[in-house]
Parts: C-alpha cells; structure tokens; sequence
DNA sequence: AAAAGCCACAACCGCCTCCAG
DNA sequence: GCTGGAGGCGGTTGTGGCTTT
C-alpha cells in the first residue's frame, strides 16, 4: 500500500459520527470557524483527522445544504452538466445550490446512471448504447446475403441513434448550456474509417435521402419513410449510415473506433455481397463463392470483437 | 421467521494541485 | 526551482436497512 491513512495515526476514530461528535464539531466551527481542518478536531475535542471532519462538515453538517430527494429539474441538470463536465462532481455541485458532489455522486452511480443505461444512453459519453444494436441480425443478413433484411437492419441502427441523440439534444437544449463550455459536439472530430465518411459529391443528383446537418430528425424521419417503401438503393443508405454515424461518433471512444472500423469491413465486404447476389453469370457465381470463403473466415476474427460491447454496458 | 441478496449512501483512501517558505 | 503541508477531488468501500426467497 501506498501512504499511511491519516487516521490511522495516533489512534484516531473512524467510521461512522456520532450525535455527540456532530454536535461537538458544529458548536466549535459555529463559535471559531473551521480554520485550519488539521487542527480543528484537537481544538475542538474531537479524535478525528482533520480530513474526516472536513467531509463530515462539508457532506452532512453545513447548514445550506439540501436534503431529499432531487427534484426532477436537478436531475436533468445533473445529466447535462455531466455531458459536458462528465465525472468532475465539484464542478456540477457548484451550480447545484445545496447539493454536495458526494451527494451527486452517489445519486449518480445509484439513480441515474441505471436510468440512463435503461434508456439506451451511455452514461459515459452520453451517446446511443451500441450494445442495444441488433449486430448479430446484421451480421446474419451480411452473411446470408439478405439486402433487404440488411437495409432494414441499418435504418434501425439509424432510428435508434438519432432517437437518442435528438434525446440529448433537446435535453442541452431545454436546460441552455452556456455557450462557453466546450461538449462533445464541440470539441471532438469525429475520426471514421473512409469509406463510413459522407462525402456529399458521391451522392449525385438522384439521391432520395440528403444529408441535413441542421436537421438530423428530419433526416430519421425520411429514412424510416422510406424503409417502409421499400424503394431505397444500398448505396443511398452506405451514405446516409456513413453520415449518422459520423453524427453519433465519439472520435475519443477507443472502443466506438473499434466498432466502426469493424462497421467499415461489414459493409465493404456486404456491398460485394450484394452485387455478387444481382450478378447472373456463372463466372462471377464461382467467384462469390471464393469471396464468400474469404469474408467468412475474415469474420472469424471480425465477430467476436464487434460483439464484444462490454465496453458499452 | 430467518437467511440471502440488493441497494443507497456516508465515509474513507490515495492522488493531485496549490501555495508558502 | 524545490519541498512539504493543507485542502480538494474522484473512486471505492463498508455498513445498515430494505426486499426477496
């Protein structure tokens, strides 16, 4: 072990206060202040470290501080200051009156973190879960050369990641984060494999889905429009994958990177899928067998880790 | 009724930063 | 610039109470 515990020193009291210790350290910092906390407790009577009395005056005994429940408004600002300060609890108590970071802590880890993780936002990066994508439906529609069952599989993995985003948006939105501190949006350049980049040239004229940088809801509703009519091209929705993904990324996120890096050998090795399947002549039918083997031994390797959403729960 | 499991939260621990000497 | 003490911070643990079996 490391340093020596302070209070393990000359016999000082741990654990739980007593009435008599709390009623002790509130007379003395009532009548002198707290001054020096390393020689408070021996002014004030009391076989504690200064530390202890500290945490204990700072956590429980000062008089402005709340008690209860957190309202459903603090709540909310909690998760938000927490998206853009993310573990920094002194920082997020500050601007909640009354409220400790020892108090927000543990409301955190026990309440909303649990709440979060329920609605399918990564209490860490505050992003869609990646886990609750149907990967293995997706893998199977690559693997079996299901085009359309793929399509499908991609514009739920969009519903879902533009529900939750615009989720987090509204939430930014409504609580008005000062423009000044920096969020993830902000800060971070998202970093994708290139062909999961949107590139707006590729798409040509006759595109029916576009990529709306203002408006990323819209874009959600056109492609869930559009999945129901069935008349979409793979291409189109490569491009508007690539773009959401873009959109949802967390360039910071080793194991995000991972996922989309991954993502990009799904989808080159199913776009080869798919055009092999529309091909009729038996030269390139020898020939999708061959690349058949080839992808499936590449997903040999490829399953495990992109299936491999630990990270994310 | 009792044991086991789970949960919430107060308190502790060790690292970090700041600042005076 | 270096050192050591004090305070602050975030992660983790211990424990009491509640729920489930």
């Amino acid at each position: 072990m490391g340093r020596v515990p302070c209070c393990d020193k000359n016999g000082l009291k741990k654990g739980p206060w007593t009435p008599e210790e709390d009623q002790k350290l509130i007379d003395y910092i009532q009548k002198h202040g707290h001054g020096t906390w390393r020689t408070l407790p021996k002014n004030a009577g009391l076989a504690r470290c200064g530390k202890s009395c500290r945490l204990r005056w700072a956590n429980y005994l000062r008089p402005d501080i709340k008690r209860g429940r957190f309202s459903l408004e603090e709540e909310e600002t909690i998760i938000q200051l927490h998206s853009v300060l993310g573990n920094k609890w002194s920082a997020i108590a500050a601007r909640l009156p009354g409220r400790t970071d020892n108090e927000i802590k543990n409301y955190w880890n026990t309440h909303i973190r649990k709440r979060l993780l329920r609605s399918g936002i990564d209490p860490v990066t505050h992003r869609p879960r990646l886990d609750l994508l149907n990967l293995s439906s997706l893998l199977n529609a690559v693997l079996f050369n299901q085009p359309a069952q793929l399509n499908a599989e991609f514009l739920r993995l969009a519903a879902n990641l533009l529900q939750s985003q615009n989720q987090n948006q509204n939430l930014l939105k409504r609580n008005q984060v000062h423009e000044s501190q920096p969020t993830y949006r902000q800060t971070i350049t998202p970093q994708l494999p290139s062909s999961l980049i949107y590139n707006p040239i590729q798409m040509g004229n006759d595109s029916q889905w576009r990529y709306n940088e203002a408006s990323s809801s819209n874009l959600g509703e056109s492609l869930v429009a559009n999945n129901n009519k069935n008349n979409y091209s793979y291409e189109n929705m490569e491009q508007s994958m690539s773009s959401l993904l873009y959109e949802a990324s967390n360039a910071e996120n080793p194991s995000y990177q991972k996922l989309c890096s991954n993502l990009d050998s799904v989808i080159s090795t199913s776009a080869s899928s798919v055009t092999l399947n529309n091909s009729s002549t038996t030269n390139v039918q020898s020939s999708k067998e061959d690349e058949k083997d080839t992808y499936c031994s590449s997903l040999d390797f490829q399953i495990p880790d992109l299936l491999d959403m630990s990270d994310f729960i």
